[in-house]
DNA sequence: ACCCTGTA
DNA sequence: TACAGGGTT
C-alpha cells in the first residue's frame, strides 16, 4: 500500500489507552480513512469483497455499520463522520501515484487467483481495494437511516475534522493520518477500533492496536517547536503534497527545525532541495479550505429504512440488521437516561 | 474488520 | 471467559 500522510512515528508522543477510557467521547472520523480500511480487509479467504445480489462491493458498509453501533452503544460515544471532498490541486500526483499502484496490484491479483494461490491473491486484493461514487452514496444513505450524523467536507476531510474539534464540537480528531494535527486538530485519537487487532496481509498475521491519543499541545511543546514548524519539517519529510526531501526522516527535520527555526533560514545547500510549492502547502494546512456549516446532533434511527435498504437492497440477513437496530435502540435510550439524570454532557 | 459459534 | 476458526455479502 502506498503510505498516506505524513510520518511522525519515530517523534510522535503518543499516551496509548482503552476503549473504556474513552467512553461518552465524541469524534470527528475521517470516513475515507475508515472506508479504505474496511474495503481492504473484509473479504473472502479468496479476496473477494463482500457484494449484494447485484454485484455491488458491501464490504465497508458491513465494517462501518457493526463498528460504529458498538462504539456508540458499548461505549456511548458519539460519532461523526467526515468526508473528503475534492482534494488541493497538489493532491494530484500522489492520487494519481496511488491509482497506478492499484492497478499493478490488480494485475497481481488475478495471477495469483489463477495459479490458484489465495494467501497471495488475498494479500494482493487488499491493495485494490476502491470507494466509488456509489459506495460513497451507500455509506452516507447508511449513517443517515442509522441516525448517525456525517459530514461532507468541502475540502480534505482531516481538515474539516480539526476544525470541528479545534472549535470543541467534538473531543478529538480520528484518523490513522497524522495530518490533522497539522490541520490543529487539539487531540489526535487513532486506532479506534473493536477488535484491538490489525490484520497485515502481506506478512500473514495480525498485531495488536491500541487506541493512541496524541494532544498537539503537548506533542509540540515536549518537541519543543511550534505548529508552524511542525508544518515545515513535515514539508521536508514529505506529506500529500510533496514528495520530501531524499536522507531527511523526522528525526533530522526536528533537528534542522530546532536549529534553524523555519524552512527560509536552513542552510543553503538544504533549502536548495526544498519544493518551491513550500508556502502553498504551508497554507493548505494553516487555512485549508473547510464548512462552518454542520451538525453533529445524533438523529433518530429509521428501522424501517435500516432494513429496507440493507436486506431489500444491498443482501444483508435480517439477524445481523436486528442486531444493527438493537445496538442503535440501546444506545438511544441510555442517552435518555443520561439526559435525565443530568450527566454526561461533553463535546 | 467484526460477528458468532464451538470448544476447553 | 477466553480463544480459535469459519462466516459475513
Amino acid at each position: 500500500m502506498v503510505p498516506l500522510g505524513v510520518l511522525l512515528t519515530p517523534i510522535i508522543a503518543k499516551k496509548t489507552l482503552s476503549l473504556d477510557d474513552l467512553k461518552g467521547r465524541s469524534f470527528a472520523v475521517d470516513g475515507f480513512n475508515v472506508l479504505h480500511q474496511f474495503l481492504a480487509l473484509i473479504r473472502a479467504r479468496d479476496g473477494t469483497p463482500l457484494m449484494d445480489s447485484e454485484g455491488r462491493v458491501t464490504s465497508h458498509l458491513v465494517g462501518l455499520a457493526f463498528r460504529t453501533t458498538r462504539l456508540v452503544s458499548d461505549y456511548g460515544m458519539k460519532l461523526v463522520i467526515v468526508f473528503d471532498g475534492r482534494p488541493p490541486e497538489l493532491k494530484q500526483r500522489e492520487v494519481e501515484k496511488r491509482r497506478e499502484a492499484k492497478r499493478k496490484a490488480e494485475e497481481e491479483y488475478r495471477e495469483a487467483v489463477s495459479r490458484g494461490d489465495y494467501a497471495k491473491a488475498y494479500s494482493k486484493a487488499v491493495m485494490t481495494g476502491r470507494l466509488t461514487r456509489e459506495g460513497l452514496d451507500d455509506t452516507k444513505r447508511l449513517l443517515t437511516l442509522l441516525g448517525i450524523p456525517w459530514v461532507q467536507a468541502p475540502g480534505e476531510g482531516e481538515a474539516q475534522a480539526a476544525y470541528m474539534a479545534s472549535r470543541g464540537d467534538v473531543w478529538a480528531a480520528n484518523s490513522r493520518d497524522y495530518d490533522s494535527l497539522l490541520f490543529g486538530t487539539p487531540r489526535l485519537l487513532r486506532y479506534l477500533t473493536i477488535s484491538g487487532e490489525e490484520w497485515l496481509p502481506s506478512k500473514g498475521r495480525a498485531r495488536r492496536l491500541e487506541p493512541e491519543l496524541i494532544e498537539l499541545e503537548g506533542f509540540l511543546s515536549e518537541l519543543g517547536i511550534t505548529r508552524e514548524q511542525l508544518i515545515d519539517l513535515s514539508i521536508l519529510v514529505g506529506t500529500d503534497f510533496n514528495e520530501g526531501i531524499k536522507g531527511i526522516g523526522p528525526k533530522t527535520a526536528l533537528k534542522l527545525m530546532r536549529r534553524h527555526g523555519s524552512i527560509e533560514e536552513l542552510p543553503e545547500e538544504t533549502l536548495a532541495k526544498v519544493p518551491d510549492t513550500y508556502q502553498v502547502i504551508r497554507d493548505i494546512y494553516l487555512d485549508p479550505e473547510i464548512t462552518e456549516i454542520y451538525d453533529v446532533e445524533t438523529r433518530e434511527l429509521d428501522e424501517e429504512g435500516l432494513v429496507g435498504f440493507l436486506c431489500g437492497e444491498r443482501s444483508f440477513s435480517p439477524r445481523r440488521v436486528e442486531t444493527l437496530v438493537k445496538r442503535m435502540r440501546a444506545a438511544s435510550s441510555q442517552r435518555s437516561l443520561t439526559d435525565y439524570i443530568g450527566g454526561g454532557r461533553n463535546a
